[in-house]
DNA sequence: GTGGTTCCTGGACACTCGTCAAGATTTTCG
DNA sequence: CGAAAATCTTGACGAGTGTCCAGGAACCAC
């Protein structure tokens, strides 16, 4: 048994099969995170969501830090895929605003548990730096898709933005951050005041 | 000894001792939740930012939920008679607008850790049914504070809010809590982009 | 002082945590 | 096939967790 340690086999030769193994285990994790949340999530527990036993994490993963990382990682590249498809087929300005407001919406109802390990996540990055670089970057691809909505809507009523991406960025995501806590805990209006408050910006940011 | 559990307790005629220890070690453990976040804060490290030892925290409290509990309802009483007092006293729009600013960056850089438990504790409230109406709570005052900034600007400038209060705290909590976030990662700017934030929604929503 | 109540300490408990390593199992390949 | 490499399981470890409790300390009426 010639030990190789996991950092050093990362950067081996056919990524294939390990490559794979650790995305499996990282999408166990995220299914942990998402349901337990960060500070209930140990890796005994995202084992038991594998098909695996707790100690070939440390066969993939240095340890409990970078396989969060990777997870931040992973659901980063999720995200953007997901989300670059929201209304951008839209003709004129009324239908782009509903398209984002259901958009957002279905997002919301149909992946809720990921959307508040997301904000889970983001919360720990303040404490933890580990964290920071990978939570900014989503953040950062999140206020493109946003602005790129709010850019869209401006050319379509023939007018410019009033304010710049990041202001635009974080009233969106406070509002879908208001209407995901709505949500989860029981308001049946959380989605519908979440479509009307992206049409309410996308009056106001343009 | 005749055992009265903490529970009977709290109900009992002189509530200045015991209400005040109860406080006291409650402020304690708001501290260590503001230093190390809620997946870190064990009784342990709370009692060792008091002046008690770890086996108290089961004499005033039942357990750590209680004593969390407590935790955050102490928070709200902290926060609504500390925000109360942001841009009451204004006679422009212009002035109000710049007080507002002033108001959240300042209260942002001063209680930085502060802040970023608040956010911790929210996200957790999505996780456990035990926080949800605590922190409904808070969230409802907190809007109200915006509210009332909102309200009195559209006054001074002679004009209505063209929104609603819940839309208008989603923005500027997120707002807040971007600025937060940056501010936490060293991001010079993140400040003054609050204050231009908070000029551009009161501009955006009256 | 003295006895009783209240308050606090410190240690023990059962458990879970991240980590690690020895060995069993599976896969790969000459 | 059979040896070598890769992969996975299992159990252990020390540290840390929430909780509980026996007993000491402090306080207070008498």
């Amino acid at each position: 048994m010639t030990s190789i340690d996991a950092a050093d086999r990362t950067g081996r030769r056919p990524p294939d099969k390990f490559e794979d193994r650790r995305r499996q285990l990282a999408d166990a994790a995220l299914q942990t995170l998402a349901s337990l949340g960060y500070a209930r999530t140990s890796l005994r527990e995202i084992a038991q969501n594998s098909e695996f036993s707790h100690g070939v994490l440390h066969y993939y993963f240095r340890d409990k830090v970078e396989l969060i990382t990777y997870c931040v990682q992973r659901f980063k590249t999720q995200c953007v895929e997901r989300y670059d498809a929201i209304a951008t087929h839209a003709t004129d300005a009324g239908a782009l605003a509903r398209d984002a407001g259901d958009g957002l919406a279905a997002t919301l109802e149909g992946d809720a548990e990921m959307h508040r390990m997301w904000y889970d996540l983001r919360s720990q990055s303040m404490f933890d730096e580990s964290f920071r670089l990978d939570v900014a970057d989503i953040d950062t691809s999140l206020e493109r898709m946003i602005w790129r909505i709010v850019t869209t809507y401006a050319r379509l009523v023939g007018r410019e933005p009033t304010t710049t991406s990041g202001i635009a960025y974080a009233a969106f995501d406070g509002l879908f951050q208001r209407a995901l806590i709505r949500h989860l805990a029981g308001d049946a209006e959380a989605l519908d005041d979440l479509r009307a408050g992206t049409r309410s910006f996308l009056e106001a940011f343009v």
